[in-house]
DNA sequence: GGAGCAATGGCAGGTTGCTGCCAGGCGTTG
DNA sequence: CAACGCCTGGCAGCAACCTGCCATTGCTCC
């Protein structure tokens, strides 16, 4: 039996003077996980992305909930990302506290943001960083890519359209949906309608498909 | 700055002797994420499983690949155990080397299957098991329940079916995807109704919604 | 209050989708 | 050949879905 470190650091101050290293010595692998753009990783390797990123076989890939792309300059920073060859994927189910992994030799996990100093955890166990890995791998694999997923239409559906879109999944007949939602026929109607233009579909079936595409069919 | 430890065992006899304890206490939760049941896990915990499930207030989740249910024997081992109140979960992307947590409080992950003993990291850093453990809901909530994966029909959908499924993707009319594919419009729709049954839906929404989660519209 | 506006819901008449029934074609089997 | 089973496709009738029109309601703004 061996053991290994996990070095714990608090605040963000702290794991940059021992991440700095880390980052501008990535030769093979960058791999990140996080919600959104607004993390010290981002502040931190935007300006030492971009020199590292030109290299060939660098792999650079990013994994972010739907709440990055949302707004117009994160947007527009992941866009220019994905020019200079990082892999950006959006996930559409909750998505872990930041975590990253160098060369899958060093991970970085980030801790729950406390009212304090965050906790940051750095390991080399190759046992913690396969694990981790490879649960990486299945959730960027269920992921869409960036690109993709901008080009759909932002499917702005409010809670009713999500009660009705799980009406429709439901299979039930628009009767009984809208008397279960408390609507007349001709509203439910309307507002099926009206998601089948917001989804651009042009049959049910198709609506169906990309509900399903979007997510909203959980 | 603090440091925390990982213990490494080496070999599935090392590591009985130190998780036996963490099975049988096991308070509130228990996760587990593999890629069949041919684990360590499975072998040591089916016996002390039962009894811990009868009680109230124990989460046990189980995701596997959809390798684990493909063999009967397994199969009805799992269905066992959702019997016994367990929720286990089918992903269809690839899955991690075999993850366990047991209440949120200690983090068992399995190293690669070398030739001779395999190695397991044992530990208990919060920041490290929060970041897995987000991860890990990710995955969860893409993956589909063991009874829905179950209950699908095999979904041995044959060229021609495939096209109308197609067909019906692109949001055609009857009429005109019967005529494209050389069909009357009859026969059609009777394809269409045994797609329908086929895919267990009672809506054509409903059968786009399933059709996409099979992955049959590309 | 009254004009304007958006949302609702009833109605009507249309299209599309669904299915039972039956007639015909085609290959297999006795 | 005849009988049988299977698939096909036309027809008819029904159910479901779609939408234009209009009266009503509730709201804001002048």
């Amino acid at each position: 039996m061996t053991s290994e470190q996990v070095i714990t650091v608090h605040g963000e101050r702290e794991l940059a003077a021992r991440t700095v290293p880390l980052f501008t010595g990535v030769t093979s692998e960058f791999i990140c996980a996080a919600t959104d753009l607004d993390t010290w990783s981002h502040r931190d390797t935007r300006p030492r992305m971009r020199p590292a990123l030109a290299e060939d076989g660098l792999v650079v890939r990013k994994l972010y909930t739907p709440a990055a792309p949302a707004e117009e300059e994160q947007r527009d920073h992941l866009l220019t990302l994905v020019g200079m060859g990082a892999r950006v994927r959006i996930c559409a189910t909750g998505l872990p506290n930041e975590t990253i992994i160098i060369d899958r030799r060093v991970m970085i996990l980030a801790g729950a943001a406390t009212p304090g100093d965050r906790e940051f955890t750095i390991t080399t166990s190759p046992t913690l960083i396969n694990g981790v890995y490879a649960l990486f791998e299945a959730t960027w694999e269920a992921a869409t890519e960036l690109t993709a997923y901008l080009h759909r239409d932002p499917p702005q559906v409010d809670a009713e359209g999500r009660r009705i879109l799980r009406a429709l999944g439901d299979g039930l007949t628009d009767e009984v949906a809208a008397r279960r939602l408390g609507l007349s026929l001709r509203t439910y109607r309307r507002r099926v309608a009206e998601l089948m233009r917001l989804l651009g579909s042009e049959s049910r079936f198709q609506a169906g498909v990309h509900a399903g595409e979007f997510g909203l069919i959980p």
